[in-house]
DNA sequence: ATCGTATACATTGTATACAATGATGATTAA
DNA sequence: TTAATCATCATTGTATACAATGTATACGAT
C-alpha cells in the first residue's frame, strides 16, 4: 500500500484560517470570497484553497451563489433549519446510546450535570455549557453511527459560533438533562429518544429571540 | 458584482463519471483511487479532480483514509447507519410539510400510490417504487428545511444503487403510506413523523438479508 | 452630454510543473 | 541464502502559468 507525499497540511490550515475568519466575522455574511486575496491573506496557494472552500460549503459556512463563493448568511430561517435537524440527529443519538452505554458513564453524567448545576448556581454561568457540550459529544460517539457523527458534526460548526446550544438557563434544562440520563438508565430508548429531541425542540423557538441580539 | 469565467463544468464532470464508475462497480470497494489513473481515464486533469473527489466524500462514496482515497465498502453496518439517519429525517421532512402541505397534493399522493399498487399487483414492480421515490423528495421539497434537505440527498445517493427503498412489498407498506398522508390531511404533524419514522424503521432490520445478496 | 464600443482589468477554472516522500526492487555484504 | 542499503519509481500535495470571460473604464461618434 501507499501513503504518498504531501498530507494535505495546507488544506486543513486553510479551512480552519478560514473558518476562524467566519466566526470573527473578519469576513462577513454575504460578503464574496475572492480567492486570491485570501489565499494570500493566509499564505497558501489557490490550489489547496479551493477544496478547503469545499469542506466549508459542506459545513454550512459558505455557500456557491451565482456570483461566487460567499460567506453565509445565518438567518434566522437558516437557523431554525439547522436546529430542527438537529433536534432529530440528538435525538437518534440518545436512541442509539441507550443499550450501549455503561453504568459508570450514567453516573459520570449525572455527576458532571449535578455539579455544573451548582457551580452555575453559584455564578459560573460557563460550567454547565461545558458540560451539556461534552455530553452530547460523548453521545454522539457512544452511538456509533458514522453517519449520524458526519451529519451531527456539520451542524454543530455553528453553535461554536452562536451559543445556542444553552439559551434555556439550566435551572429549565437541568431536570430535562436528568429525565434523559434515566431512561437510559432503564434501557427505554423510546423515551430517551423522545427526551432529547423535546430537550432540543423546546429550544428552537427562542432562537429568532436569540438571533437578533447578534444579527450583523 | 462578478460572475468570471469557467464554470465548474470539469468537476462536475469528474463528480458524475466517477460516481457512475462507483455505482457500476467499474471501481470497486476498498480500491484505492489513483488520481492520474482516473484524471485520464475521464479526460480532465487533476485539479478539477481533486475537488470532485471531495464532494464525493460529503456523499459517502469515498474516504479518506490512511493509504489514500477508497471506494467506500458499503458493509451492512454501514448501510445500517444510513437508514437510521435517515428514518429521523423522513420523519422530521413529514413532520414539517405536514402543516404546509395542500390538499391537491395529499389527494395527488393517495391517487399516486392507489394506481401504483395496481400495477404492481398486475406484475409492474417498478410502479410502486418510483411512486415512493416520488413521494419522499416532494415532501422534502415541500419541507422546506435547506439542512434538512441537504443532509437527505447526501444518503439518497446510495439508494439508488442499492434499491433499498423498497425492501419490504407494497402489499405491507401501502397502507402505511395511506396512514402517513391520512396524518398529514388530519394536520397531525406528531403522527405523521411518527408514522414515517416508524414506516422507515420497519425497514431497516430487513437491510443484512438484502445486502448479502448484492455483494461486491 | 450621452450612448456605444473597445480596451484593460480582475477573477475564475483548469492544466501543468515541481518537490516531497513512501514504496519497490536491485545490488551488495555477510 | 539472507539482510541491509540505496537508487528508482509512483503518487501525492502544492504552486504557478494560462486561457476564458465578466466587469469596468476610457474613448470616440453623434
Amino acid at each position: 500500500m501507499s501513503r504518498k507525499a504531501g498530507n494535505g497540511y495546507l488544506e486543513k490550515k486553510a479551512y480552519n484560517e478560514i473558518k476562524k475568519m467566519i466566526l470573527n466575522n473578519e469576513l462577513k455574511p454575504d460578503e464574496t470570497i475572492i480567492q486570491d486575496q485570501i489565499a494570500q491573506k493566509i499564505g497558501v496557494s489557490r490550489t489547496p484553497l479551493r477544496r478547503a472552500l469545499a469542506e466549508l460549503e459542506r459545513d454550512y459556512l459558505v455557500e456557491t451563489t451565482s456570483n461566487g463563493i460567499v460567506v453565509r448568511r445565518f438567518s434566522d430561517e437558516f437557523l431554525r433549519s439547522v436546529w430542527e435537524v438537529r433536534a432529530v440527529l440528538e435525538g437518534l443519538s440518545s436512541r442509539l446510546a441507550t443499550p450501549l452505554i455503561d453504568e459508570p458513564m450514567i453516573s459520570y453524567f449525572k455527576t458532571l450535570f449535578e455539579s455544573a448545576y451548582r457551580k452555575w448556581e453559584s455564578g459560573e454561568s460557563e460550567a454547565y455549557k461545558k458540560a451539556d457540550e461534552i455530553f452530547h459529544r460523548k453521545l454522539m460517539e457512544i452511538a456509533g453511527n458514522i453517519v449520524l457523527h458526519r451529519s451531527l458534526e456539520s451542524t454543530q460548526v455553528l453553535n461554536i459560533a452562536f451559543d445556542l446550544g444553552l439559551v434555556r438557563s439550566p435551572e429549565e434544562t437541568y431536570t430535562e438533562h436528568m429525565d434523559i440520563l434515566e431512561a437510559m438508565e432503564s434501557r427505554d430508548a423510546d423515551k430517551a429518544e423522545k427526551l432529547m429531541l423535546e430537550h432540543i425542540r423546546n429550544s428552537t423557538h427562542l432562537i429568532n429571540v436569540k438571533y437578533s441580539i447578534i444579527k450583523d
